[in-house]
DNA sequence: AGATAGTTTGCATTCGAATGCAAAAATGCT
DNA sequence: AGCATTTTTGCATTCGAATGCAAACTATCT
């Protein structure tokens, strides 16, 4: 067992180098022999702050640069136990507050020499299998903006791979999360929809079992009490746009009087409402309605929406998320952390004068 | 060397199985030693189509279940040659036909048991440092939606990493290509223009280095002709929505007299148009002016735009390029094949009669 | 120069699963 | 039962890079 194993490769004994077979990636082994070095110099060359002398990191440089070696990541990863692979789960629904995140997320876990393993999962059976992907995978954490159930966290914890939420949390369970907390803003939108002289108010919320929408809601009751604004109707919807038009039309059905303003828990709906109110109920909006939501996705801002609503600082976010990942692979045992982030009113063309 | 090398583990010499170390996750060889067979065997279980008994199958998947066991993909990866990782290159850019196509092949190659590595690509620059943490990663394909340089592909050729193009080629070059080509619909498009009494188009178009914008540029050029449309004005955009807007602004400073339709060569473009025109410009759309584009993003169809729009069937593309690329990685010295699919006019109310 | 401390380097082993080959077991056939 | 086949199983090796340890250098100081 003296020998490196790329012995028995195909190469004259004296030492001469043969050219790489077709198609096979040069090794560590090959950039050492060509450089006549060992494997080990060659490994510790690519390995930032490894002991190496100048004259050794330029030999083998120019070898690497000659085999176009690149280090395997999936061997490294092998012996590392580090995969540098982070899971990202998102919806794949077409709620385009989800491509934003993820954009966001996957540079920033470029920038931090990390890949991001997409995801797309809309239930927890999803979840279930996607977990189990993912470990096969030895991914060195996930980010989760999606479906997971409490029991699968768990799993997780167990099997100690770190988990950060985006914005969604267990509140029974100590974990790490970005969430973004619009409780002043959610206040200063209705007490300016109260100036403007609105009294009732129809709510288009999200799934029930979606924390984001149950927390926005709760927010938005709370503010509509305070203001002294009636909450004339409640109906749920999925995030979607269709489910915004939906809404409204199911708002419309319930109410012998439609409310004056539309609260909206997501952009998305926001938009299949604002739409629905014009073409098919003939109000304009905001003179007959107005409405607000909640995101801040890019879209909500273009002329033929310009909603008011309560932004997510998603860049933020996502540099947060990236950064607590690396974090919690580094430091498993670290306790966890809660990174809360403010909102910020869009003030849009969205709302105005309650109609008398 | 007759031991197999977890025996080196803690571990009673007695045989007595002791409880895996916090943390550790359980390897092939510690459901072989619960199960009382050789890893072989193990592997051999969690093959498919392997040479095994239905008694040992279940003694090892017994154990395996006790150990919650699941093979490390990663180790695999390295034995096999196969990484089961496809790398997704698209923009992340806010035209919002990325996250489409994106979750939609996602979606597909969980399907067929492959990993999304994914990777936005803005410029060709990026494209180089993404193609090498590609290779570093050993993902046994690209599907590719975003810049590529002819140097880079051939690159990956060399490297013998199989890419299947998204939306775009290279004609001097043999490659695997998933394509729409509208031209049918674009030549009906414009001849329903032409029967509306429209005589005069501009052209809002993408990024020079585009191949889909000067493609559809092309054909649009040409039905145009067909069709007795003159063409007062082209423009240039980026495909995002502020691009739209701010291209029909140039229209409108480079013509004397408006034209009566606008081409755009995307949806993201169009939508940026036709709210320029509304609400800046003072113009309706579709009585003032029509505007037509190309995608057929969901977007598209809200109310607020219904735009007339030439579909790509992005489904089945999705689903054609996951599946050219399992080809490709079973069997790289097949030769390439072009799939080129139809577009489909999607009417919708963005065009009209054209004014006199 | 010689002793000492500090760097660099190479050796050998390791990560975890897959697989060619040969041995062992099960099956079929007379 | 005896022999030939076929199927299962285990052994030993392999994939490619990282790393603890000891050996071989360098540099420093007296």
């Amino acid at each position: 067992m003296a020998n490196s194993p790329r012995d028995k490769k195909p190469s004259k004994s004296d030492g001469t180098v043969i050219p790489l077979i077709k198609g096979r990636r040069a090794t560590s082994y090959d950039v050492a022999r060509l450089a006549g070095v060992s494997q080990s110099a060659v490994s510790r060359c690519f390995k930032p702050g490894a002991s190496i002398s100048g004259k050794m990191r330029e030999r083998v440089m120019k070898a690497a640069k000659e085999l176009e070696y690149q280090p395997n990541a999936i061997a490294r990863g092998l012996i590392t136990q580090r995969s540098n692979l982070v899971a990202v789960l998102v919806s794949g629904r077409l709620n385009l507050y989800y491509p934003e995140v993820l954009f966001k997320i996957t540079e920033e876990l470029a920038k931090a020499g990390l890949q991001a393993l997409l995801f797309t999962v809309e239930t927890e059976e999803d979840a279930e299998a996607v977990i189990e992907q993912a470990w096969q995978y030895q991914v060195d954490g996930v980010i989760s903006a999606s479906h997971m159930s409490q029991a699968q966290y768990k799993l997780l914890e167990k099997r100690q791979i770190p988990v950060v939420f985006f914005n969604r949390y267990f509140a029974e369970h100590p974990n790490t999360v970005v969430f973004c907390d619009p409780a002043e803003q959610v206040h200063d939108v209705v007490k300016q929809l109260q100036a403007l002289g609105h009294r009732r108010a129809g709510l288009i919320i999200g799934p029930e079992d979606n924390m984001v929408s149950r927390e926005r809601a709760r927010m938005v009751d709370e503010s509509l009490k305070a203001c002294g604004i009636e909450k004339v109707c409640e109906v749920r919807g999925d995030f979607t746009y269709e489910s915004g038009t939906s809404g409204l039309q199911e708002i419309n059905r319930q109410t012998q009087e439609m409310p004056t303003a539309i609260i909206c828990i997501n952009d998305m709906m926001a938009m299949g409402c604002m739409d629905e109110a014009r073409s098919v109920l003939g109000l304009e909006v905001p003179k007959d309605l107005s409405i607000v939501s909640f995101d801040g996705i890019g879209m909500s801002q273009f002329a033929s929406y310009e909603l008011t609503t309560i932004r997510q600082p998603i860049g933020r976010m996502s540099e947060a998320a990236v950064r607590m990942i690396l974090e919690r692979v580094e430091r498993p045992d670290q306790s966890h952390e809660k990174r809360v982030f403010e909102g910020a009113v869009i003030p849009g063309g969205s709302i105005a004068q309650a109609p008398s």
